[in-house]
DNA sequence: AGGGTGTTTTAAAACGTTTTAAATCTTGAC
DNA sequence: GTCAAGATTTAAAACGTTTTAAAACACCCT
């Protein structure tokens, strides 16, 4: 049982054109399959790489041709299905296009997304996605005087100038509190996400629009804030459960939060639907397969995401481009956690 | 709204010395703080980098110095919990030591897994751990002669030539087995991940010879084998409930199958834990908050995860140390599909 | 033999850093 | 004033590619 393999110098072009009886510049063309090459050359060459097991140093590539085949795609947090559902349609579409794609993970922490900005200056990446719960100020200068190609995912303030792909979700909001109503609910309860964040704001307007359009009144009691957790939307369920003990509808402001809520009313002895019914938003797998499956309105993260991997491509190619913004509609996906039936 | 800003020769390390009037090799020393450096050319130097908004070309530095202060990691599937919760602790050890993490999730596709380990040889990551649900022949010689520090999480064959992290895993399904029957069940099914991985092999083996310790008489067809996710857990029930009905236990190779299992349970009107208790491997957090919670066989993820930072960042300071072999030993956490009481 | 025309090959520059060894400055002692 | 010893700065090489412009070659035609 040795010790790995020692660090020596490894094998480079040079190597292979020494082996080849060549020039680097002919390794370089032959390799990659330049047509002024002769076939008898790429093959000699071709087999002298294969000989000394040569592969080509990327990071020397990327310094000479300045691009790096990478793509960097920051989203909230990783433990959440509805990211990862994005970030894999992202991922096929950067390898479609022989781009790699490094993911991280912001947990909300304005540094790490600062820094992945950073790192297109740094010209670690070629381009960027991002979708920032907190996309403030500081953040959106950064992104707006980036040095390469950016797309945000989420709502950015007008005039911003980025490309941009968001979900008009005050309508989404709108179309769960609809269908409470048209199911006789009227009691409605609202488990919204972290205060100061962008959707939180969107959304907590859209639920009180929705509201006074069906003739119901609006009160701040009727909503509790807390993080986009599983942890959030049970503490949040239990806050509102106690001032309102009333509820007959809670709508949560995603669906991790949704599950939570769901599991928090079971242990406080009510029955969903029967008791309460619940919405979510996202519509991720989990919500399919929990008890009772969880009634959702989809925000399309796989087709948002589709659209950034798009747009930042398209940017790529014409960096010139004028500023772009595509909103995408929501959808309703109703289960069993409220019913179309009646009451 | 313009066009965003043109691609235009960003400034370099000459710009800034030639507004501080100084040499770039003053300028690198300066920047990086070198004790050389008269305070007040730092100072100076300082100054004209912040006006020009210098940022170091990342990659120009990782060519010269030959190292790029990223590792990769590879984890089967981004969509299960345990390995986002593996995935979060290895980034903060990497973060922690200066270190960017690359994540891949390979999907279980081979392709994924070499292209990360090629990743090595074209200099795109200093690093990287790996956990592979078959790692076989091909995949396991490009580990061992990666030309740079590789550790394995998971199972190797013996005498493998990397560092590796391991659990007892044949041990936790004892452990399982054993809280079954101490609580009164003796008719017990095994819902097993894909055949041919690694880890389901252990899992077979661990459970065959659980039953059989147990004077249990262990039969193929108690065992049904599908993908490690929750539509195979859901599948996998399915299979075992038709051909044994009368089981009163199932063991099954991962808590995402576990609910999946529960999910199919419930759907045949029979009831978690009075007609079938349930205990699932992993421990992840979803556990912890589904109908019933989740008596769970915890393989100590986020452990292995440090521990194979560690033996990474170890062998990157001595790339001629011994390979080193360590095993983690699971635990039992018991919670309400599984409950202690004797039936 | 010379010249023109393609086809292949190559020398050399460039990408933006870090690092080494040498050059240049200071300073204080004589 | 000169010198040695530090302190500071710098020129130049190196990292491993790609790319450009020019050189070299091969071939055919007068």
């Amino acid at each position: 049982m040795t010790a790995q393999q020692n660090r020596v110098r490894s094998t480079t072009i040079h190597d292979v054109a020494a082996r080849a009886r060549v020039s680097i510049a002919t390794v370089s063309l032959a390799l990659r399959g330049d047509p002024r090459c002769a076939a008898s050359t790429v093959t000699r060459v071709k087999e002298a790489a294969i000989a000394l097991h040569y592969v080509p140093n990327h990071v020397a590539r990327s310094l000479r041709r300045s691009s790096t085949e990478v793509i960097t795609l920051v989203i909230p947090d990783i433990g959440n299905p509805v990211y990862v559902a994005m970030s894999k349609i992202i991922q096929r579409a950067a390898r479609d296009r022989g781009y790699r794609l490094s993911l991280v993970s912001s947990d909300s922490e304005r540094g790490e997304e600062l820094h992945a900005v950073d790192g297109l200056a740094r010209r670690q990446a070629d381009g960027l996605i991002i979708c920032s719960l907190r996309p403030d100020a500081p953040l959106l200068l950064a992104l707006e005087t980036a040095s390469a190609s950016v797309c945000v995912i989420g709502r950015v303030p007008e005039g911003a100038n980025v490309d941009n792909v968001r979900v008009d979700s005050e309508l989404g909001v709108a179309l769960g509190v609809a269908h409470f109503v048209a199911s006789g609910r009227t009691r409605i309860g609202f488990v919204n996400g972290a205060l100061g964040t962008v959707p939180a704001t969107a959304r907590l307007e859209g639920f009180a629009r929705a509201l006074e359009d069906h003739g119901l009144h609006f009160r701040p009691s009727l909503v509790t804030h807390d993080e986009f957790s599983l942890e959030g939307g049970y503490a949040g369920a239990d806050a509102l459960l106690e001032r309102h003990p009333d509820l007959d509808a809670i709508f949560c402001a995603n669906d991790v939060m949704a599950i939570g809520a769901l599991r928090h009313i079971r242990e406080r002895g009510l029955r969903v639907p029967e008791d309460i019914a619940v919405i979510g938003m996202d519509d991720i797998a989990e919500g399919r397969v929990c008890t009772p499956t969880l009634t959702s309105v989809s925000l399309e993260a796989e087709r948002r995401g589709a659209i950034a991997a798009q747009l930042l491509f398209e940017r790529l190619e014409h960096p010139d481009l004028p500023v772009r913004r595509v909103t995408v509609q929501p959808r309703l996906v109703i289960r069993e956690s409220s019913p179309e039936v009646v009451a």
